[in-house]
DNA sequence: TAAAACCTTTGGGTTACACAAAGGTCAAGC
DNA sequence: GCTTGACCTTTGTGTAACCCAAAGGTTTTA
């Protein structure tokens, strides 16, 4: 199989397949006369692992580990384990951060509600924005600045 | 303020000052004798703002459009509003996506309760992540596959 | 006066790919 | 036989919001 064979029978684009490729998830041979990747049934289930391990929200680094130990003769069950137990209560604190984001969202819509528009005047930019609770200027508090697209 | 002392003021990072300033969103004076970027309270007041921004979820980009709005004399009131409403059902997709992998990865766990470690023998890698429903190999799907740290 | 602390700019690292460029390869039709 | 289009290769760039290190100038302090 050549690279979009490959991604084709398993759902992704041959970029993701040539990204695995280059991170070392997948170690096709090489067809001699044209320097092509050259894919079998094993790396379709290789991919198919890695996609199931990824549905699990497992890195690339972490899913490339699982591998190793596999590849290497070892049970790669106990450290499978070990990261999602780890990973679940992080899991767990980034819906509670998403969730407190949504209010906080909300609370701003709603409130706005009875805000008129205000013309920047040099003290004030934007009402509704600074009508929200100033930002801990404590060093110790980093629990709510993380956010993302 | 030299970049410090308003990074302290603030509660952030001198590096965030930093970076703020290079992405325009604060536009300091210069000492001419050393070099160095001078902020004023006026600067103090729209890192706050910009924290408060952060808060909701907007991205420096987006803070940068808003500050834009309000330095040009306009209300940025009407975009900000639109970009919260338009952000709010994203971050609730976001959160439902979590949920759902919350839920894979105590199923996961539990499914495993019962399941013996495997030593891979060339068909199986890892019994737990192999039990797991095959991802879809259907292109259309992409709701699922979305993950970072 | 020398070290500690802070400033500057530049450049690299983080995640999981997407995308574009430049150039070789291959199957199909004319 | 040749063109065309589809696909392959590698390399490099971009994404978000910073963090960190290096190299070198400045200011403060002991």
């Amino acid at each position: 199989m050549k690279v979009s064979e490959l991604a084709k029978a398993a759902g992704v684009t041959a970029e993701t397949v040539r990204h695995y490729t280059r991170e070392g998830l997948l170690a096709p041979t090489r067809d001699p006369s044209n320097g092509y990747h050259c894919f079998d049934g094993q790396d379709l289930e290789r991919l198919a692992f890695i996609q199931r391990a990824r549905t699990l929200g497992f890195s690339i680094k972490e899913v490339r580990d699982i591998l190793a130990h596999a590849d290497h003769g070892d049970s790669p069950c106990p450290l499978v384990r070990d990261l999602l137990a780890q990973r679940l209560p992080e899991i767990r604190e980034r819906i509670q951060e998403l969730e407190a984001l949504a209010a906080r969202m909300e609370e701003a819509l709603n409130a706005w509600a009875d805000m008129p528009d205000g013309i920047p005047d040099g003290h004030s930019l934007c009402r509704l924005i600074e009508s929200l609770p100033a930002p801990s200027t404590d060093q110790a508090d980093a629990t709510s600045a993380k956010e993302e697209a």
